[in-house]
DNA sequence: GTAATAGTGTCTGTGAGACATTATGGC
DNA sequence: GCCATAATGTCTCACAGACACTATTAC
């Protein structure tokens, strides 16, 4: 414990006297929801666990804290190891979006004892299915948010539902949809992100007026993408460097579970 | 470390050979930015540290997580004991409005060793002066954001500018302004609140008639209150149950710096 | 009476919702 | 030719911004 007296010593005296481990300590890790979509579902990166606790059943990707990394570098290390990308932090223009959820630290959330966990949340483009063969050893997999259920280790299908209602109010009013989809993508494939993350119809005219009178959401390549059966060619764009949509774009009011298409 | 062939036994006999303190572990903190209005200005509750390291500068107030305590329970034992008031988590129509804001880990961010904090943000009601009395020994005292400069001790003041970003956005959609007012309360004072959160001018008559119109966010009293120096008598208010404004209120584009008035 | 503040009524402009129409391709 | 999809144009409605006007008090 830190003296009562150490205010007659220097800072360097104190620091060179100080053992922080006299302090009680717990066990910290950073998880990540890795979220992305695919046949027209939003879906979550998960592992199924080859150990105790919890074995067999479904968690998120991630481990603990190196003495010596950021959080931040935790979980972008923890994503590059899981599925391969390269991530950047809060909308680089390179690799895929990823920012800190919030911290879960309930006593008892881990049955070895007190451990706290930073859960961190990702996007990430459609995954071509061999995606996950990038990653280590554990067979991880995508899997629907609809059938979550009960099958999730630990506190993580809450980490999972905090993480969904944080993707479905940032598409408001961040230009984060580009980051679910591979570039270059056309008007409706982005439409489509909304459409899936908000489980709702969203008005093609509208919302295809809105992004265009956004500065900076997309930007246009010049090339043409010509829909499967037939149509007119739809014009293809690139994610834009505006991070904010103002005004936002408004989800309409949904009735839906929050684990629901 | 668990063994490799855990999967071997039962999960209750790995959970009884099992070590975490073989894991890296760190020390946790909870600091709280508990934030107020005071003469027309936002401050914000900090202690003098009278310990090394940053002895003499200013700090949030916080403490180390109790073995068996959340996260939650924690930054609500640190505000009692600074402040005197008793709070309740998000929403609940007693005490004041806490809720958790981010985790600030980075290595360095304080010289005794490899510290973690989950901080928290807290919004009470316009001080009485000897609010801070209620608190502990040390002096609390509330400080304007505007005069912020480099005074504060370890990253606490990227906390505070966090909270601040916080604050900003959430009076948006939330109804957490009714936080920031003792009750009864005029529809002026509230958006006086939004005023000096915002440090814009906001249109009275429109305002009114938005907050009318937002069911539930005030309760009218039926009492009225004399404005100082004549005036029609103004109506007073109660929080009410809402929790979202919807649709939102804007905040008009401001210019300014993040710790500006 | 005047000054000050609160509350009501109304016009207007922006922007989203809805939908008709045109454009461009496969078949 | 028909069908499918994308893009364009336009009407309408909700709602916020602005402002005129009325109401109630202190002085």
């Amino acid at each position: 414990m830190p003296k009562r007296d150490n205010v007659e010593m220097t800072e360097a005296e104190f620091l060179a006297a100080y053992d922080l481990s006299d302090y009680p300590t717990v066990a910290v890790t950073v998880d990540v929801v890795v979220l992305s979509i695919l046949d027209g579902e939003l879906v979550v990166l998960v592992v199924e666990r080859a150990e105790h606790p919890y074995l067999g059943r479904l968690a998120l990707p991630g481990g603990f804290v190196a003495p010596d990394e950021s959080l931040d570098s935790a979980a972008v290390r923890e994503l590059a190891e899981e599925t391969g990308v390269a991530a950047h932090l809060d909308g680089d223009t390179d690799g895929v979006f990823i920012e800190q959820l919030a911290t879960f630290g309930d006593p008892g959330r881990d049955p070895r004892g007190r451990v706290i966990s930073v859960a961190y949340v990702a996007f990430v483009p459609v995954p071509s299915r061999d995606l996950a063969a990038g990653g280590d050893a554990r067979a991880a997999r995508w899997i629907p948010l609809r059938d979550l259920d009960e099958r999730f280790a630990f506190d993580h299908g809450a980490i999972v539902a905090a993480a969904v209602e944080r993707v479905r109010a940032k598409i408001e009013w961040a230009t984060v949809a580009g980051w679910f989809v591979t570039e270059p993508f056309t008007i409706a494939e982005l439409r489509g992100v909304y459409e899936t993350v908000w489980g709702a119809e969203v008005h093609p005219q509208n919302f295809a007026r809105k992004v265009n009178a956004t500065e900076g959401f997309v930007v246009a390549t010049g090339e043409t993408h010509q829909p499967v059966g037939g149509g007119r060619p739809a014009r293809l764009y690139r994610r834009g460097p505006a991070q904010v949509i103002e005004p936002p774009i408004r989800r309409p009011a949904v009735t839906d579970d929050v684990t629901a298409r």
